[in-house]
DNA sequence: TCCGTCAGTATCCATTTGGTAACTATTGAA
DNA sequence: TTCAATAGTTACCAAATGGATACTGACGGA
């Protein structure tokens, strides 16, 4: 056995993150473990031969491991190691120059532009949302309480719906509601729930929202979500 | 033509660097221009074409410039442009991680220890080489004057030769016999100048030293030099 | 018992990428 | 005029990677 030689420092680290995905991987596990399907989702484009190959060489790398919940239907999530942690200052900083050099000149503008955002939140989250996402990209945002959501869901017609779970409200009705919407289950309104703990995110969960982001959101994340979700990107 | 559409900032990086040999240029390019050539060799396993095409996917994205020299031979030089500067950053976080976790404890032991490696240099460059080459890395550093380098050439048989251009001898007569050691001209003992400037690199040049290195030299760049002259890769 | 969901495997084929080796273009010197 | 050196290009083949589709296995609910 042969040990593999390297010809500069560089090569070690592109041995263990230079496949097409693996820095993008990394980069979705950076703020919190995520299930196979979510990954699935956020990376459009790729397929679900190619993410298990590319997950299980980061497992047998060490820089993610893998849990398997026995529940049904079985969960399998999906976290950073500390090694893994060790990559971090790479992938930000890739991120970092992404967001600086994307071509058209503020990433995620030709994302969210004239999209319809249904932001149920807390004051401080909203005008959060609301500067990030109406007044520097476009999006055409309505923040409101959850039962004006409910009385203007027809009118509004929302692209997407963000539910900020710091709100203890019952939000099922709401979740049936936009499924409700759509004749074709493919085409219901999909919601973003944005959970500050494992408990909130156990009640989004139980509550049939299976995609969150860990607040405080990054933008670049919550808008690559919001762009996958809405098929910005086909 | 449809615009690249992105799921994440860091796809946009990847999109530039994502070759797999994209960030080894670029650290090789990092501390000034390179020729065709010298990249050649400083990167055993590439081919010809793949460096070409490679440089020429650089040039595309405004990573690197190439420049001609009209001379004879033809002259190719490769630099880092100002915007490939920028993700500089990255390529030296890359280059942190690959040394702090390269497979065995030292980056660069396994490939000059027991080396026997002549050092022509003022004093203080002396040091830092037998200090980080010699202790650190257990080669066989021998510091001395051109003079006596001279005169024991034979009985020393140096694997490699690192020569600093801050002293203004002439090292004609070395690089003669350093070819001369060999029958086969493939087997000339290799010789690194180490110069500190431009007028220090034409002097090199001029006395037939085609491989060198900017001073302040990094270790690890000195290392992956030595290890590729000496063939300790393959 | 059957169905649906999630997280995969398995298989086959297409595309992309990489490697080898030979050939080319330019220049100046012998 | 020929040769050597540098920096390529071209043609052809092999290997790695990616994509489509179908199938599996575990679990709980209807």
């Amino acid at each position: 056995m042969v040990e593999k030689q390297y010809g500069c420092p560089v090569e070690v680290t592109l041995d263990v993150i230079g496949g097409k995905w693996k820095c993008v991987i990394l980069w979705w596990l950076r703020r919190g473990a995520r299930r196979f399907g979510e990954l699935m989702q956020l990376m459009p484009g790729i397929s679900q031969k190619v993410l298990t190959t590319q997950l299980r060489q980061l497992e047998a790398d060490r820089l993610v491991s893998r849990q398997v919940f026995q529940v049904s239907p079985r969960r399998v999530e999906y976290s950073l190691t500390a090694y893994g942690e060790t990559l971090r200052p790479i992938t930000d900083l890739m991120c970092e120059w992404g967001k600086a050099h994307a071509p058209g000149f503020q990433f995620g503008l030709k994302h969210v532009q004239g999209l319809r955002i249904l932001v149920v939140a807390n004051d401080i989250v909203s005008q959060r949302l609301e500067a990030e996402l109406g007044e520097l990209r476009r999006a055409d945002v309505n923040a409101t309480s959850l039962v004006m959501a409910l009385e203007n869901l027809n009118q509004l017609q929302p692209d997407i719906v963000l539910i900020d779970f710091s709100l203890d409200d019952d939000f099922n009705s709401l979740k049936q509601r936009l499924e409700a919407s759509a004749e074709d289950p493919q085409k219901t309104i999909p919601a973003i729930a944005l959970i500050a703990n494992n408990q909130e995110r156990d009640r989004a969960l139980s509550q049939g929202f299976r995609i969150y982001l860990m607040e405080p959101v990054e933008i670049s994340e919550l808008i690559a979500e919001i762009a996958n979700l809405t098929g910005r990107l086909e």
